[in-house]
DNA sequence: CTAAAATTTGAACGATTGGTAGAATATTAG
DNA sequence: CTAATATTCTACCAATCGTTCAAATTTTAG
């Protein structure tokens, strides 16, 4: 972090082209999106605050005074970071609870999505999860709250399959869904987009894994479907 | 964090007791234990690089300048909490994974150590696999080693159930270790010792799904054990 | 082209940080 | 008690940080 280099070509970072070089980088106009991109990565690689502004900067290829026009302060970035993650989740996975399905079936397309949040976003999701403790005041209660309000959506459908008969009863609806949810939030700890399966083959790995676990007892298959 | 004040009493941080109240703190004698148990719980509450050395030394009642005298800079107490946390928990694996049991057994006890040491050392266990990026040189490179050495006790206890028959054939033994171990560190995020359960009872639930699934399919309970 | 608007620079600021060193204090041994 | 040792304090440094802002530059509109 924070070396004194500034491009890769050595100049200020500014958007003329010196040479007869078409130019180095097809410069994605700044913008909050695109600061956004750039700091998920750099706090997911290194932590919220061991990331400087001026390395959020020099990975824009600008200086950090140019971000002060697009976001207000450095907390503001994480901010945006937080609201994006719930922005993605929330609704599919009030329409995938909402549908007209059996409570296994729901399990299954919750798991699928949520592991595919957190494989196709791994940066910010790693975000989400390691520096809440930044926020403060009504917006840290706000995310809170919407955090929590989206695993009691995983509850209930556990709920809904011990009460429908399907899962097995005695079971606490709250620890399960805290196992399943760590389970697929711990993917950003080891997935890696190269690695031998998809995120759709996990997904389905961790579902046939949550239903009937994996002793073998001839119920169903635990190898990659898809 | 960095607040102004010193002591609880606003006096300067010493031994001394001014008034004729027995000393406020059954003062510990600062050590590297202490030093230790304090920083993780400031690491795990707010991170390691927005954890000041002044935040530690308040929390203990001294002033920076003091630690130095037990360590050597920041990142070694960070060190020092690493290799804790690896010094108690591989030798438990080891001997649980090398005792003459089943596979299934062997993973049952594997899940209980585990949960165990992220309850119990929940501090610890957070800052291990949060700021492992602040590590450097050799010592990050023997951190990730043994981290995978102990990652790759768990895959071979699957691998063993898988080729006595006991786990599912074709079951890919590194997503189920993720799996369970992912569901097992994610604790640090929910877990508090005044809920509902103890370590041992979600220990117990986590092997249960981890083994029989959630579905309803008359195999073996998931309500609490103990 | 020109002028206005949008964007970025560059330099500076006050605060905080990890780290150091010598003086001060507390503890222990004789 | 005294001297030696162990431990902590105080004050300071240089570096880095988030933030601000006027000036410079680039982009857009007419």
């Amino acid at each position: 972090m924070s070396q004194k280099t500034f491009n890769s070509n050595g100049s200020r970072p500014n958007r003329k082209v010196e040479k007869g070089q078409e130019e180095e980088r097809p410069r994605l106009r700044l913008s909050q999106q695109a600061i956004v991109a750039a700091a998920s990565e750099l706090f997911a690689r290194n932590g919220f605050g061991a990331t400087s502004l001026d390395d959020i900067g020099e990975a824009l290829g600008v200086t950090k005074g140019a971000l002060y026009y697009h976001v207000k302060n450095k907390e503001e970035i994480l901010k945006l970071i937080f609201t994006m993650v719930l922005t993605l989740s929330e609704e599919p996975l009030r329409q995938i609870a909402e549908a007209e399905q059996p409570p296994a079936e729901k399990l299954r397309q919750a798991i699928q999505h949520h592991v595919e949040i957190a494989a196709d976003r791994s940066p910010m999701m790693t975000v989400f999860y390691r520096e809440e403790a930044h926020l403060s005041g009504p917006f840290a209660r706000e995310i809170a709250t919407r955090k929590k309000s989206y695993e009691r959506v995983f509850e209930r459908i556990v709920s809904e399959g011990i009460a429908a008969g399907h899962f097995k009863p005695g079971l606490d609806p709250k620890i399960a869904t805290y196992g399943i949810l760590g389970m697929c939030n711990w993917l950003s700890q080891w997935y890696r987009p190269s690695g031998a399966y998809s995120p759709a083959q996990i997904a389905d790995f961790f579902a046939q894994m949550t239903e009937f676990g994996l002793m073998n007892s001839g119920q169903g298959s635990v190898s990659s479907g898809q």
